[in-house]
DNA sequence: CGAGCATCCTCAG
DNA sequence: CTGAGGATGCTCG
């Protein structure tokens, strides 16, 4: 799957490993890894990596949203509409893909293809857009995912 | 232009 | 309850 990707850090969370990969000092991508893991691993000296480190920890262990650090995103004005408005659901709430569409004008089918292409996952919190019926889906697959339901969980939505 | 989407709504059984 | 089907805006080839 990222074959061809080098990250420079990874994080290891309660549900999984995620990728760290920078462009200088902003992160371009956040994303969840699948077995995997690169060498370089959680102990790299690079200090924006570990400021983002800091901010996942804080989003894990303390139970709430961290500052969000430097980030460089990569994406169709669109896009960038619809992930700046990701970051303004505060922690423990969630919106509809419809909600957010009739927020942004838009329809509910191109709000969730626009979560699927976010490339940062946790801190541009994709998983807190559900559907108007259940769940919705995650990291690109429509059917219920165990990751987005630990997430919300986390955030004490059940 | 046409097809494909992490959707939504309605209507028929 | 289930499933079919149309509406919807955006992206990619």
């Amino acid at each position: 799957m990222y074959d061809t990707i080098v990250f420079d850090g990874v994080y290891k969370s309660p549900v999984g490993w995620l990728g760290i990969k920078l462009q200088g000092n902003d992160l371009i991508k956040l994303d969840w890894l699948e077995k995997n893991t690169p060498s370089k691993g959680v102990l790299s000296r690079n200090p924006a990596v570990k400021k983002i480190i800091a901010s996942l920890d804080i989003y894990f262990n303390k139970a709430t949203h961290p500052v969000i650090p430097p980030v460089s995103l990569a994406g169709t004005r669109f896009q960038q509409r619809v992930w700046r408005a990701l970051q303004n659901i505060p922690f423990g709430t969630v919106k509809t893909y419809g909600e957010l569409a009739a927020e942004l004008k838009t329809s509910s089918r191109a709000i969730g293809q626009a979560c699927r292409t976010n490339p940062i996952s946790i801190l541009i919190p994709c998983h807190r857009v559900v559907a108007a019926n259940g769940i919705g889906g995650y990291v690109g697959d429509a059917r219920p995912s165990q990751i987005k339901q630990w997430l919300l969980h986390h955030e004490g939505i059940h």
